[in-house]
DNA sequence: CTATAGTTTAGAATGATTATAAGCTATTTT
DNA sequence: AAAATAGCTTATAATCATTCTAAACTATAG
């Protein structure tokens, strides 16, 4: 449990102003046990039933964008019509439930390293990611 | 090279009927020595600079879609705007060059194979897919 | 040939995301 | 502490890839 005072201070530290949407924002991203996935929706659907009060779009749109490049916040590849993210920013994997729409963690350690034989000269690796999709297991 | 016969077959084969517009996309997508990443837009500008012609946005997508359906073609997953598409529908991978917003194959043998040692209970793996992406190696 | 189901098409609709620009607020300067 | 400034939030409009619609067209079965 972080305190509010702590993301004052966190997010002074990376040259964002502690405004009362950004300190709630992280109380919803950042206080939970667990890291979780989440689209836009539903973040601000979180946010709004917490305080029962509207948060502008375009400021969780903003500060999501402004925490991935802060490198608070992982965006995660899929071909989906929305965009996911991730509050887990350690290098690591996923399954995609192709059913329930939902992401689920893959840690490194269950996924033998992958080793990449082939490069592309001039170019440099950023990052190496597995997607599983995964769907119910009838027939 | 395969020839209109042969697209028209593969088309009735399919239960499609072979109308011009699709046999035209089988020609631009499939009588290619290589395989290769495409986007609509892609598809679109490489059927119309080809035959000096409009072909309808609706009837590329429908068309892409059921090739899709059929096998003929795989989407990538990428984070991007637009949804790509591949002729290579073997078992394979990816780099996405970020500067040229390109896809690289990455073939199965340059990549170990992937042991996923987790498995979500009542769900099967549909796909595994690994996307590098890559950038220039400047600094 | 005729009927029918399937297909193409232009254009409208959708929906996630981004842009705009006016008012608000945290922080700096005086 | 007040004023000035730069940064932020907001409602709303714009964008743009993709999907939908429904009317006209066409492949094909009978
Ligand atoms: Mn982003
Ligand atoms: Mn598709
Ligand atoms: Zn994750
Ligand atoms: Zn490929």
């Amino acid at each position: 449990m972080t305190s509010s005072i702590e993301f004052v201070e966190k997010l002074r530290k990376s040259g964002l102003r502690p405004t009362k949407q950004r300190i709630e924002i992280c109380k919803v991203l950042f206080n939970s046990e667990k890291t979780f996935h989440f689209t836009i929706n539903d973040l601000v659907k979180m946010i709004e039933d917490k305080n029962n009060k509207k948060i502008s779009l375009a400021t969780v749109y903003n500060t999501i964008h402004a925490f991935e490049k802060k490198g608070y916040l992982k965006e995660i590849a899929i071909n989906s019509s929305q965009t996911y993210f991730d509050t887990n920013t350690s290098d690591h994997h996923h399954f995609f439930d192709e059913k329930e729409k939902e992401l689920i963690d893959l840690e490194n350690k269950d996924v033998d390293p992958i080793k990449i034989k082939k490069n592309i000269s001039g170019k440099k690796i950023r990052s190496v990611e597995v997607l599983v999709r995964i769907d119910t297991d009838n027939q």
